[in-house]
DNA sequence: CCCACATCTGCACGCATGTTCATATGTTAG
DNA sequence: CTAACATATGAACATGCGTGCAGATGTGGG
């Protein structure tokens, strides 16, 4: 892909199907990519999950509220009791939140300031974005 | 919620519909929360686009191979050219990438280093999510 | 013990989204 | 100019996922 390519490099057995410019660039970015299951774990993880609005909600009513409990949480973020319970058996399921039980009362809390990190990354993005 | 409050403070129109224990700490939170509009934002902004296990790939070979063309993206990461295409589309309009046009050609990069963060937080996660 | 309460869980539906397929668009070579 | 090339784009389909509904589970009070 840079000026001393030889373009045109096809390779594969099906030559049409699959064309490359840099064969040694892209084997090189091909040994570097991590496992598919890491992949998967870090689509389906955190980013995931940060990628769901109401799951967001959940997550800064946290950052603010410091401990809620579920029923507060669908309150704070206008979630049925029913779909809060759910997205917060994901986000128990991804170590992002942690749970504390008190008879019937379950509070939750955020596990670590990982959520607060990337929220920051992603809001300076946002900010930044416009340059 | 804490163990100062009146447990059961009900409110709203239908008072069976809407339960909350710590009426003023969800009125605070709710307070704290960002216009619907950011939310969204930030859920289909960055998080949406590194909750595909195929865009993480993209961007991960944009990590490693700096600027790529669109080909040699595909190649990397096991892709079709217009699957590709499509996510780059994606990228671009969340100022994610940035595109250098060279004839014929499209060269793809990262437009920041927000998501070397990003990725290097999750990784962090899910490297201490087993404490 | 029964009943109330708070939450969790499973199933499934409706909606969202990534990919395929076909075509459009822009650049270049002969 | 035409044809080839690289990429972008739109429509639609197949797959994935959040939420509602119903019920299960666990705790606590009388």
């Amino acid at each position: 892909m840079n000026m001393r390519a030889d373009v045109g490099d096809v390779v594969g057995l099906d030559a049409c199907e699959l064309r490359m410019v840099d064969g040694p660039r892209v084997r090189r970015v091909q040994e570097t990519l991590p496992a598919p299951e890491l992949i998967e774990e870090l689509a389906n993880g955190v980013f995931g999950l940060l990628a769901d609005r109401n799951r967001l909600r959940l997550l800064m009513s946290l950052l603010e509220g410091g401990e809620l409990c579920v029923c507060d949480l669908a309150a704070s973020t206008g979630m049925s009791e029913s779909a809060t319970s759910h997205a917060l058996r994901l986000l128990r399921a991804h170590r992002v939140v942690k749970v504390r039980r008190d008879g019937r009362m379950a509070y939750y809390s955020l596990k670590d300031g990982h959520v607060r990190l990337l929220l920051d990354v992603a809001l300076e993005h946002l900010r930044h974005g416009d340059e």
